[in-house]
DNA sequence: CTTGACTCTATACCCATATATAGGGTTTAT
DNA sequence: ATAAACCCTATATATGGGTATAGAGTCAAG
């Protein structure tokens, strides 16, 4: 029986199914953080399903401001051992508080454009930053 | 009675609170995101509270991904005429479904990152990404 | 067994977002 | 009235995150 499961994509086929550019897909490469599972005979890339989860992750990471520096650290967390544990829980710990005050942000920021669509159905005429107006910042 | 609530600030000073480059400052202003209340007669910037909170907000909005381009958007939207009302609520609705869905995939970002303090302490030894094995991406 | 569509590396280029520097004017404290 | 500490503009440089191009190899279909 052969594993169905297991799918392999070129760098050029990881691109389009992660909707980027083959060069970005062999940068991230260059940068670390989307190393293929292989090479070919030729040196051609081979990635496998967990390549695409990874160029996703990169993108969605990218989306909510985490720069390429981040991310990396984020892929690289693992506990391998003991000894690694407190140094992940530390930067893992750091990270979360990073995650829980960008989600309060854009709450307040989320509540604020509600706002404004309220205003704009109620016309509420106004020439002032109805943004700023409304975000107690 | 003097009016304690109308504090100024040099773009340098506006720069300190802020903890910004003052170059940053003249940045923004260039890239109209930052316009000075006002000059002095010798061409100084003179920012107000306004310009205070619009630059927080500025580097708030920044943190959480968006662009320089999307933040100068965000703080023109305003309804200032019936005309200009299905334009602002149109786009504001836009930004809007943008800003939930980071604030879902934070949620999840931030369920992942709990997730793994927990392996963590538990002593959960792998040599997987624990990101991506966790995350139902 | 060649043609077209891929792949590779290396290198150059691009845009957004700053930062630094040069050269000069202004303000303020002494 | 002068020195230190600001401010200004203009311009050059830096950094992150790509994107494009050149030159060459690989692979599958006809």
């Amino acid at each position: 029986m052969v594993n169905t499961d297991w799918k392999s994509y070129t760098a050029g086929q990881l691109a389009k199914v992660a909707n980027v550019n083959i060069q970005t897909v062999r940068f991230y490469d260059r940068q670390g953080i989307l190393k293929p599972a292989s090479r070919t005979e030729a040196g051609y890339r081979v990635y496998d399903k967990e390549g695409v989860k990874r160029l996703n992750f990169i993108i969605q990471a990218k989306e909510l401001g985490f720069s390429l520096k981040e991310i990396k650290e984020f892929l690289e967390l693992r506990v391998q051992s003991v000894q690694t544990c407190d140094r992940v829980r530390k930067k893992t710990t750091e990270k979360l508080k990073d995650i829980q005050s960008k989600i309060s942000h854009l709450k307040k920021l989320e509540k604020t454009f509600k706002g404004l669509i309220g205003d704009c159905e109620n016309r509420v005429i106004s020439d002032q930053c109805p943004i700023l107006e409304k975000m107690e910042v």
